[in-house]
DNA sequence: AACTCGGGGAT
DNA sequence: ATCCCAGAGTT
């Protein structure tokens, strides 16, 4: 059943593999490592115009090395899981400086690079070394799940363990780059997680969740997530063409990125002139204030919570001590600094742009 | 073992 | 609205 399973995606593969991507049999470990850190819970679709930006801006892994924080965050911008960009960086440093720029061949070296866990660690063993790593994503788990039938919990530890070993006892050893391109392209396309093409399907005979009727039931998730709701209301306080920007370094959403003066709340404030000119005076105290414009309520989605407020234009006649702290950035320098989603839609609404000073 | 980290597309 | 995506790090 192992044997067949293999032999029947790689001819598969021989067939269908038209799903062409930028870094599709890309050999340079550089290269390689840095589109599946892009792609890491990301689809090709999404990741594919960082990718091309990053090797355009950075053909090596040395001026990756070399770039400031802020210009590589700025190209992240809206990615998301800011902390890859973080431990790309690092591990570019790295690299250059432990390494001479030169990326490691084995698995456990690779491995221990920051940002690299066993995905990727197979992922670029395999593609740029031939390594015989088989790679466990989203996809592998699906496939074999299915083809196997198995209602091992894939988000639980033993469930982990029990499909790396077999992923590692499907591979196919001498060919480990080309299966592993085949089963994940097979999954994206084939064996899908809605509306798999299951009549079309070269594994249909021997798979073992379609005998049984269980593809839709696999596979099988414990873990269900719970949505927190957030309200953040963004004060830009603005002085003499500068506004108050903040850099997030928490352990919140968003580490690295910028935002403006923030208060969240539990629940919706109803904000119009008179109630933010009280909050003003009664809770940061100041007295002196315009309130320019109030913006409609956005919205963030994310994974685990959703993210609604406001932003909320302050002219200042004088700066506060207690705002000294903060950076002050001319108005013409945001575009310079990486901000979440939820902040630079609204930096490119008409609304901003029009009343930029 | 459980939590946390974004954003977007498909359904 | 819900699910899931070429997952990894921290607690």
């Amino acid at each position: 059943m192992e044997k067949k399973f293999t032999d029947i995606l790689m001819e598969w593969h021989k067939q269908h593999n038209s799903r062409e991507m930028p870094w599709k049999g890309e050999k340079d470990p550089y290269k390689i490592w840095l589109s599946e850190v892009i792609l890491q819970q990301t689809r090709v679709a999404q990741g594919w115009k960082y990718y091309t930006n990053f090797i355009t801006r950075y053909p090596t892994i040395r001026h990756l090395a070399k770039a400031p924080d802020q210009e590589v965050f700025k190209l992240w911008e809206g990615l998301g899981y800011y902390n890859r960009c973080k431990n790309l960086l690092f591990t570019a440093r790295q690299i250059d400086r432990e390494r001479n720029g030169i990326f490691p061949d084995r698995y456990e070296d690779i491995l221990a690079l920051k940002g690299v866990g066993p995905y990727t660690a197979a992922a670029i063993a395999s593609f740029a070394y031939d390594l015989p790593y088989a790679v466990v994503d989203g996809n592998v788990f699906r496939v074999l799940a299915r083809y196997f039938g198995i209602s091992e919990p894939i988000d639980s530890t033993s469930g982990k363990q029990l499909f790396t070993g077999l992923a590692q006892k499907v591979l196919s050893k001498n060919e480990a780059g080309l299966y592993n391109q085949a089963i994940m392209d097979f999954g994206a396309t084939v064996c899908k997680p809605v509306a798999p093409a299951c009549s079309s399907c070269p594994l249909q005979p021997y798979c073992t969740a379609f005998k049984e009727g269980r593809v839709n039931q696999l596979p099988v998730k414990e873990k269900t997530l719970l949505r927190k709701h957030r309200w953040f209301y963004y004060f830009l306080f603005e002085h003499q063409g500068k506004i108050l920007v903040n850099f997030r370094s928490g352990k919140d959403i968003w580490q690295n990125l910028n935002e403006f003066y923030l208060l969240e709340t539990e629940e919706q404030v109803k904000w119009d002139e008179a109630t933010v000119k009280a909050w003003l005076k009664e809770q940061i105290g100041i007295g002196k204030a315009t309130v320019n414009h109030i913006s409609p309520v956005a919205r963030q989605q994310l994974t685990h919570q959703q993210i609604r407020g406001q932003f909320i234009r302050v002219g200042l006649p004088s700066v506060p001590s207690f705002l000294k702290n903060y950076q002050w950035q001319p108005v013409e320098k945001l575009r310079k600094l990486p901000f979440p989603r939820f902040i630079t839609s609204y930096l490119e609404t008409p609304a901003f742009q029009e009343t930029l000073f």
